[in-house]
DNA sequence: GATGAATGAGATTTCATTCAT
DNA sequence: CATGAATGAAATCTCATTCAT
């Protein structure tokens, strides 16, 4: 009770705010990490800038705890939907797509990849983290699908490390654009158009051509299996 | 003649501006404008922190300067290239896409769109100035290039203005990877094979079908598939 | 109860601002302006340079704030004595120099003119701020009571525009001499003295003679000759 | 001949430029010693930066020798005059008065006393120095005027410490007012309307008062008063 | 003699972090 | 738990001074 023996809250409260998370990654990434100011974060979420020290040691760790905890929910969804489902590849290839746009694109979470891809360089090991835990997690779930596709006969015989990077940089870019203030300024209400002439145009990209003559379609998949394998021995 | 001793400095007042340019595009690329230090690129380009303001007034100068002076070269040679061009679309697309890929994306002018991916939210003026001069001019090379396919009959009528902003999106992700150490780690090496598939993936996505015989239909697929073999090597 | 260790900071946060603005006070007129350290001014009100700009948002508005917080006590009081006086215009004017004295020449406030000559020329808004609030307002009120004895037939007809600038210099420069270290130097002991001798030789400058006798006139000198000594004795 | 034997120039010029000593001048008394840019001055001298320094070895010896220069013509002039004089008291203050206000106090060298007052706490040698050259004799200057009119009957008796300070207030004041943009901003043409109330006012309060009969005393007076009103006209 | 590009110490200003309350 | 005043390290920016030409 005396001065000297005053008890410290040294502990730090498991249940984090996510309100905290919230207003930090909304300055994080309107941002930047360097040029955010923990007093705008702490106003924005309704706090004094004391508090957020209650919930985290320091800037950096609330940035990596803004990634960790916003990529929890990201990749699940989509995993378990490939994995149940039983129709055909063009159906699933837009059930994913649009899925993955209505539960992240569409949401505030569509802003990592540019806190990510501007953050990269200065924090190595939340890059690696972050590649680990959202983008290999999220090539292997493409990967799935297209190999998926490949065995059904449905979809060209694609070079599976890099047909998903391909695929998947259309979405990545909207994403971006959203949150790139003036930089190929894509008005919030074309992006569905996009979405959409995004997801045929990539279909008519990887699909086996419909079966004008069946013999002819395959000789021509095999054919282009052979060119795609030759590309990537380079 | 000359005096033995090296002078402290030796290089010119007019060779001073693109050196600490350079300088800084790469730090302001690899650490964002913030977190740069004016310091890191006095040393980088070998001079000391008081010389930057003998050539920009301030840190946000430089960076204007160093995005202004950057996209001179950009986008000129692709508007000449399409306007003087000849030949099919197919050609057309895949000469542009190499082309730009040779001049902007495997020099460190491929920075830029990273850095004005971060910056944009902070520097709005400047965004609008990129977008302007970079963006803007970029999509309206491609729109022609499509229209001009159209016309000819050789790509499908697509939207003029989602296009190509969809078929430009993984161009410029793969730019993007180049800068974001470790998020979506793709090895410089493995760059050309991602342009290859990317140009094959995208023409399949635009061009229409040919309409000949299986015979005619499996000699024109040869003659890609050297081609795009030689891409590979370069 | 308390704690008996001392807390590292014990003022209070509304005590702050007049320590930090008399800090600074002292400083900008013992050195000027540019010369002036915020550090040392921080130093000498006993906190971090970091506190200066958590009341004041640069070194400008600091300066501004020291003059705009010193003048409100300056010259309220002279105003309302000219206004309540009902003696002769000699016994008026002796009260306002000695009062305006006591007040503001005795106090650190008399750095002001020197403060606001040194820098005039640097901050031309606050300069016409203190003309207006200060010199003018000290003008009009010396010109109300040259007026008030020019009615009352006790002082000479004098032009009200010239007159108070000319009869205020001398107190003006004893405000200067008390801060302008070295140039003359004047003993501060020595101020009353030159005060006395200045309300004289000014009172005799303005005053109607008294229309009596030369012989009269002559020992009425004699006498203020006597008290002009007497005054100088204290 | 060879490198390590390259003679160097130390020698500073005797012949110091007058026309850098009329910039520095310029500069130092607008802006104050420590806002003055070494660059601006050199500027406005037509010479470069460096060159400054071939004649100055830094910017505190540039405004020693500003200060020193100019006050080698200040005085001398002013005590030739009195020495010589045979009229009376009043016409030698009259003319002594008018003589400093042609040749100081309309001159630039009417910005040596602002330079100084605001200068003097950061060169105490320098101070000094100009309190003995300057301020000193000028001091004495008025003493022995004084004296002389006390001596012919013509002054009254006054303490000689204090009263030339006073007496010369005024016309220290007229000078920082011309300097003091926006402080008690006293237009240009003005000046000598308050040069001839100033000297006539003190006049009034040094003289012994006419010996003659009260009438004559007070034709007198009138004469005078309507004197001072012809000269405010000016 | 004169130049002006270059320097680097030192100033102002910002802001993540601490800690008494 | 929460606060916010205080801190001080580190950044930007300035400018007197130097020196090869």
């Amino acid at each position: 009770m005396t001065c000297p023996f005053k008890p410290r809250w040294e502990r730090r409260k498991d249940a984090r705010p996510q309100e905290l998370l919230d207003a930090a990654l909304d300055h994080f990434v309107a941002r930047g990490f360097a040029a955010t100011r923990l007093d705008d974060v702490a106003k924005s979420a309704g706090v004094s800038k004391g508090t957020l020290y209650l919930y985290f040691s320091s800037k950096e760790e609330l940035l990596k705890a803004v990634v960790r905890e916003s990529i929890v929910p990201l990749i699940g969804e989509a995993e378990s939907v490939i994995e149940q489902f039983a129709g055909s590849s063009e159906e699933l290839f837009r059930l994913v797509m649009r899925t993955w746009w209505d539960n992240v694109g569409a949401s505030k979470l569509s802003g990592l990849p540019k806190l990510m891809t501007a953050e990269a360089g200065n924090f190595p090991e939340l890059a690696r983290f972050y590649q680990e835990e959202v983008v290999d997690r999220g090539e292997r779930l493409v990967a799935t699908m297209l190999r998926r596709g490949i065995e059904r006969g449905e979809i060209i015989d694609v070079d599976l490390e890099i047909a998903p990077r391909v695929l998947v940089a259309p979405m990545i870019m909207m994403m971006l654009w959203k949150h790139s203030n003036g930089v190929c300024k894509v008005e919030e209400d074309k992006l569905p158009a996009h979405l959409d002439y995004y997801i045929e145009m990539s279909l008519r990209g990887i699909l086996v051509p419909k079966p004008e003559s069946a013999d002819v379609s395959r000789d021509e998949n095999k054919d282009q299996k052979k060119k795609a394998a030759n590309c990537c021995k380079t």
